[in-house]
DNA sequence: AATATTTTCGGGTACGTACACTATTTACTA
DNA sequence: TAGTAAATAGTGTACGTACCCGAAAATATT
């Protein structure tokens, strides 16, 4: 039986160049300490031989600890959908914890744009690798991305971006396609002379601000197929039940309309005044896999859901610093999420 | 400053214990050389600490090697579909390599069952742990799957399963399900009296009955919601292009219709006779991320695609085969697949 | 030319687990 | 009760990489 001559990896690097073992790890990472020459020599070997290190050892052995943080709106009595990315960011660390990572996690309120400066002080009295980001307000945003930026710590963004700013990646969707698809979609919903109307229900401006891509997208999409189809769009700035229904009251007093587009998760706030009310010939659409929507979903009042995988968008935050800062991958700028459409009938083996 | 007390792992159950690393090795291990008095106190003390392996450590030094097979038609000139699965058995492949995974292909003719079996039997004369199976003819896939059993190799089915045949997993849609998802997105599509035509084109009689499932969805979704909905069902064993114009141009002489819906991924073959004959006004929709469809969504021929990760499907094959034999996960029977509704306006952030 | 300094490199141990091999204890036989 | 086999337990090395520390070689200083 012949002896295995293959030495695997480092040591075969080092026997082909008559060096040591630490002499190699010093070129693979770019440590000083190493003459040009021999440096040359191994980076040509290393090269030779597409030399792959095996990460299993290199996590074994390496004892570094990195700190990450995740700044996100917490769960609201209104909507849950923030509790979908940090399970996400949850999963991906009970895989990866192993591996030397910490985690801490820095919730704010939506509806009080100050708790987010509060939550961001808090992570800079201490020292992080990194930052898993849900930007909603969109001047604290890039305030808090510059100074990240001057202390040379990563962030992630999710769920929606900022322009003119580069994070080392934007997970999320793409809002103005993800509206456009809404467009699409409705489009086989509505009569050739049909009455729309688009609905942003937030509190606050800056979040309007990304429903407003979507919005945009929705109409481009009309004016591009169906442009006798005729859109109106409205803004309510309080998201509570009571509020909705009396605008809603009112508004439908005076029109007749064929089809409501609410751009976020609060669908399930117009599903019950339907519901309540016996509404049940204005198709309806909306935003987001939440128990809230579903039970509407199956019963047929709300008619399509749209999804951008918000457990996955946290799951891949996490894994985007990971892969950084522990595999020192390169990282994908931008990493949109798939548009999902959610019906009836799917909507029991969607994966959020 | 304190010195660290937590030994990791083994060597703090050793010593807890108050044996050898090696006693401890075999308790988690089953092996026997144990008295019944010290395995019980290990057992103990490992479910005291809630000890959790590390997995970097176990693979890297375990020197065990799995092989694995891959049993799937080959992609035919006809349609692309079956690359995408192979797409994703290399995927995983290309991360798990490094464990100790060896793979081999095994690829089938989808219209000759007789490939099937003499590539079946080059697997028998090998050694395998396990085989990923697309059982596309049943008879052959139960007597196959029949002797992996009684040769202790593992199966898991993906793209389509075989009823009374369980196997280590099935991984891919919900036929009957996708088919009813198709009927709801349907009925969108044609009026109260609309006419409706089911499309099956196969060769093969067996992977016809996959198709029916999807067929019997599709109708009883109309069933429940829509009974006045006329629809007829015809299937074509004639698969190339001239043949299905030939019959499309014969049935629609004579019928009129609002709407097509292919049940698997040839729709590209119906779009182009649309096309080709400017045929506009009847709704279509099929089956599958391909280019082939592909462009003929964009075009706005065909409405809707029907999408069930065909890649990912591969890749979780793999992927479970790697943690039944490498991870000694627990495996779950069933793995559906999400059911996608892909349009001109999503596809391009599709993830197959 | 002798010494000091810097640059370059190799030896060795550790990471947590697997497993071959050896040593000890126990049980059994003659 | 010695002798032997079987059951039980321990020692040591390996997996591939990281990194500390000290040795050797090259260069600089006097």
């Amino acid at each position: 039986m012949l002896k295995k001559t293959e030495l695997s990896g480092v040591k075969e690097i080092a026997r082909r160049a008559n060096v040591s073992i630490a002499t190699v790890d010093r070129v693979l990472h770019n440590r000083p300490g190493v003459s040009i020459k021999t440096k040359e020599k191994i980076d040509a070997i290393i090269k030779d031989m597409d030399y792959k290190p095996n990460l299993l050892a290199r996590r074994l052995a390496s004892k570094k600890v990195f700190k990450f943080a995740v700044l996100i709106p917490k769960e609201s009595k209104e909507t849950e959908y923030w509790n979908a990315p940090l399970q996400g960011i949850r999963t991906a660390w009970s895989e990866i914890q192993l591996y030397g990572v910490e985690l801490s996690f820095f919730l704010y309120d939506l509806n009080d744009r100050t708790t987010f400066n509060q939550e961001a002080e808090k992570i800079f009295k201490d020292s992080f690798h990194g930052v898993i980001v849900a930007p909603s307000f969109i001047s604290e945003s890039v305030e808090f991305f510059n100074k990240c930026e001057a202390l040379k710590i990563k962030c992630v963004f999710i769920n929606s971006d900022i322009s003119n700013v580069r994070p080392l990646s934007y997970i999320g969707p793409d809002l103005f396609q993800s509206g456009k698809l809404a467009g699409n979609l409705c489009k086989y919903l509505v009569s050739q002379q049909g009455r729309v109307l688009v609905l942003n229900i937030s509190r606050e401006l800056d979040s309007e601000h990304h429903l407003r891509k979507k919005e945009a997208g929705f109409k481009a999409h009309f004016d591009e197929t169906r442009p006798d189809v005729d859109i109106e769009v409205k803004s309510l700035y309080e998201t509570d039940y009571i509020s909705v229904t009396k605008e809603l009251q009112s508004y439908l007093k005076n029109h007749t309309i064929d089809l409501i587009f609410v751009t976020n998760s609060r669908v399930f706030t117009v599903a019950k005044y339907f519901e309540e009310n016996k509404i049940s010939k204005i198709k309806l659409v909306g935003y987001d896999y939440l128990s809230q929507n579903l039970q509407y979903l199956e019963k047929g009042v709300i008619d399509f859901l749209i999804c951008q995988k918000p457990i996955e968008q946290g799951y891949q935050a996490l894994l985007t610093l990971y892969d950084y800062f522990i595999n020192q991958s390169t990282i994908d700028k931008v990493q949109f999420m798939p548009i999902d459409i959610i019906t009836k009938e799917n909507y029991k083996f969607y994966k959020n």
